[in-house]
DNA sequence: TAATCATATGAATAGGTTTTCAGATAATAA
DNA sequence: TTATTATCTGAAAACCTATTCATATGATTA
């Protein structure tokens, strides 16, 4: 899981004052790469936020989500609705489940999915208007 | 890249009244199925806002965008600071740039890249509180 | 209890994505 | 022009993801 570091060697040559900047001599732009380096994300934050977008990735959840967005339903339901197969949807729902963005409750012999946060609304919108630009 | 249909059949079995709800039969609850179905996502809108986040769904852009978040950076800046081979970054951000994630000038021998959107930030506030909760 | 039905899940296959490597392209400097 | 450097890109390998099929689980009904 670990990447392999790809061993960049710097070179042996020294940085003098109107040294043009270049990738080989010394990471070209020292500073800004030491400026922006604190701020960029830690890896497991950064895997954390990879894992839920990835949850969004895919048209099929996407489906399943906007039909949930208007209510509850059951798993064969909402096959029907998006039209895949129940198996499918099965396994789709439990990757939605694992990553909280909906919740469920057994009623008899069919499950109940619905939406289970707030922020998914508001995801909605905001990658509405950036696809509309 | 069109779905096989699972050739759903349904059962000769007609709805009665006090019919007890069940996939095989008139699938499940039909109401909520016609009421729903007309609100699920559009195949080509679910596939567009799905290819978005896909270019959101992996922990090695996310770090690029959280550098490009705080400045402008060229591509072996953008190396460095997110430990990445050069030729990885170019491959990634051309999945950013074809999604309008970011922006670049040529200045000489270097391509600076930026960030192409204000949704981003949003997008990252609301993914963070979910991700706190 | 046995039968039926909704849902879940493991395994296998098919399809997609990311990295690396090698080499191409583009800009500059000697 | 040739050499050098930054970035880009095609192809292959490694890895990840989704669907299907078969089967298991859990709930209800006969």
């Amino acid at each position: 899981m670990v990447k392999p570091q790809p061993a960049k060697k710097r070179t042996s040559r020294q940085k003098t004052s109107d040294d043009a900047p270049s990738c080989e001599a010394s990471l070209v732009h020292l500073d800004s790469v030491r400026q922006v380096q604190p701020e960029v994300l830690e890896t497991d934050k950064a895997q954390q936020m990879a894992a839920f977008f990835s949850a969004l990735s895919d048209p099929h959840r996407l489906k399943l989500l906007s039909a949930l967005a208007q209510q509850e339903l059951c798993v064969c339901d909402l096959a029907a609705a998006v039209k895949m197969g129940e198996s499918a949807v099965s396994h789709q729902l439990r990757i939605l489940r694992s990553h909280r963005l909906v919740k469920y409750r057994r009623q008899g012999r069919n499950v109940y999915y619905s939406m289970a946060d707030k922020h998914i609304e508001t995801l909605y919108k905001d990658v509405a208007e950036h696809l509309d630009e």
